[in-house]
DNA sequence: CATGAATGAGAGTTCATTCAT
DNA sequence: GATGAATGAACTCTCATTCAT
């Protein structure tokens, strides 16, 4: 495959990411993302077969390029607090954005696909996003800035809460206030007195 | 319209109920229901005309007949953290039974349904059980069963944990384990050495 | 068949006929004229067979109640002009009226059943049509009221016109003054001078 | 489109036409299109989308081929009471033509199309009409070969009598005598000793 | 590589007609 | 007589997928 077509295979994804975004994931056709990208039926096929497999490469792109936003915005001398504030104001951002966002399609796209297999993307997400609030508090821990008895658990507690406000902010809507609550609920469990 | 099509709707939301657990909402069809009933194409229509309309009937169904776990299995002299651990069983049996659920279709049909709009009845099922948790905690806290400064945070906090645990089920899989560990550390949170 | 039955076919025939009135004839269904009677399916079956019969009987019955227009209004010392005049008038009345009239639904029923059959109540209608406005002006030539040298030819050129006025309202739209127009030209071309 | 969709496009016009002609306009289904075309169920949707549209497109190709009847056979020296005769005989041709006309068809259209509203090209074809047979009568006048008082109208007269004759054609039958008879009694009227 | 015409399966929906009650 | 539930055929329309160019 040429540079062009490798190109061409961005294009496509970058586009398709869109329609995803609109639609949810079941309910987008091949016709949809032929569309959309201004090509020819055909012209698809050379490079996708399925729905499933864009949507597939989509995500993939899609957590190519978001990696890191810790390594990006953290200074020297941030305070774990600081991080875990950081993180926080970050996944609240994400929660209150309604467009832009490829939720619904990756819960779509999960709930007939591969849960409990192997490789299961997002729960290696979730799981390293743990390990590393877990690491976080410890650090806190030690500096005195938190108070904590069991990191791991309360780690998976703060991921679980931020996995039941994304799924509710799709469901039955949330606004920044019921966020900023939740936030400042962790934040006290941890010690701090928090001013979202 | 008589007895008899008031049992034949009934027969169709319940077998139409079975389709939606395991197809979700996005997917199914009108010939999905039409073939799993074993009734004629134009049958359905003498009942319904959307599978938007049957879905919303079959949750209303859903809705009338598992309405109290409480009232049903409460008795006189049950302390607080009785009735909460209740509750939370509940919640676990309910999180782990993979099949026979409506979660995801449920899901599926609030992601292009009504998010924000009056009467979104899973946001009132929601807000109804934070009440709900808030009054246990506040009468455990008087009866000196619980610890809580934030009644009302706390509820809403094991509510939107329990709601991560019901979406995490659905798409990165979770186990019994996971969900007795979040469990207990709701428990112990209110002060209780809990045993699951 | 008892005379409840009598009166039930009629209410069903005056009631169909206000269906074809606004929906033409090809595209009224059995289920149309049901629901506009306000009886069971099963139940128009037991009076009629098909859409076709009940136009049939629609129209025959339509036949029946209009019949005279000149023996109900006209006096004993009318001219030949007067009557003349009243049915063209009588006429004028019928083309501009757009509700209300089963020309389109008569028009689409000959479209397609029986042009050139023997018994085309149509044909009989404008070939006794044509009769009786020969008569009369062969009357008013006697009496010295027209000038007329071809009473038949006259006569079938009003029908004709008369014809094209009818199609013309419902196809291109006319107004009254194109009627009106059309009126005195007739009457000029027989001799009078018409203030229509 | 390409040179090759222009040719099919037309190609199913002209089959389409042919429906239109057999079922007239309101019976006529994509599905009859389809099959008279000898093509798939999505095929004609890649050219048009209903059965509306394609009888409009059959209609705007008929009246540019049919364009001009007088232009074509009119000779250097024709007088006015030729061309009117050349006129007349063609609409009789057209008359009595039971077959491959569009004549029904354009009826049940109009019937439930834009009767009234601008840019009805049925009007548009009748007025014109009006306007060319008024300026042959004049001619014809000033030549000493008709005797008119009302050109206007008489050209109106005309136009009516022959829609007469049209839509009886379709609804009680005429024939080439009924025809013949009316055209002499046109001609009478003009001052001409006619031998149709 | 790329196009887009073409196919045909399949979903939605409506109705004429029948038939048990 | 009368009802209206039920059936199944027929129609509309959309798409995944293929294939000649």
């Amino acid at each position: 495959m040429g540079e062009k077509s490798i190109q061409k295979k961005k294009y496509i994804l970058e586009t398709a990411r869109q329609v995803f975004v609109e639609k949810g994931f079941k309910k987008v056709t091949m016709k949809d993302i032929v569309e959309a990208c201004n090509i020819s039926r055909g012209g698809l096929y050379l490079y996708f077969e399925s729905t499933s497999q864009i949507f597939q490469e989509v995500m993939k792109l899609e957590s190519e390029e978001t990696d890191d936003v810790f390594s990006d915005n953290i200074t020297e001398d941030a305070t774990a607090a600081d991080i875990l504030m950081l993180f926080l104001q970050e996944q609240k951002k994400e929660l209150l954005r309604r467009k832009n966002t490829l939720t619904q399609a990756i819960y779509e796209y999960y709930f007939e696909n591969q849960p409990n297999k192997k490789n299961n993307v997002l729960k290696k997400q979730f799981d390293s996003a743990v390990k590393i609030i877990e690491k976080l508090i410890e650090i806190g821990v030690d500096n005195g800035e938190f108070y904590c008895e069991d990191c791991q658990g309360t780690a998976r507690n703060i991921m679980f809460v931020l996995e039941g406000l994304k799924i509710s902010a799709q469901t039955i809507g949330i606004t920044a206030e019921t966020v900023d609550r939740e936030i400042m609920f962790i934040l006290k469990f941890l010690g701090l007195e928090a001013e979202a």
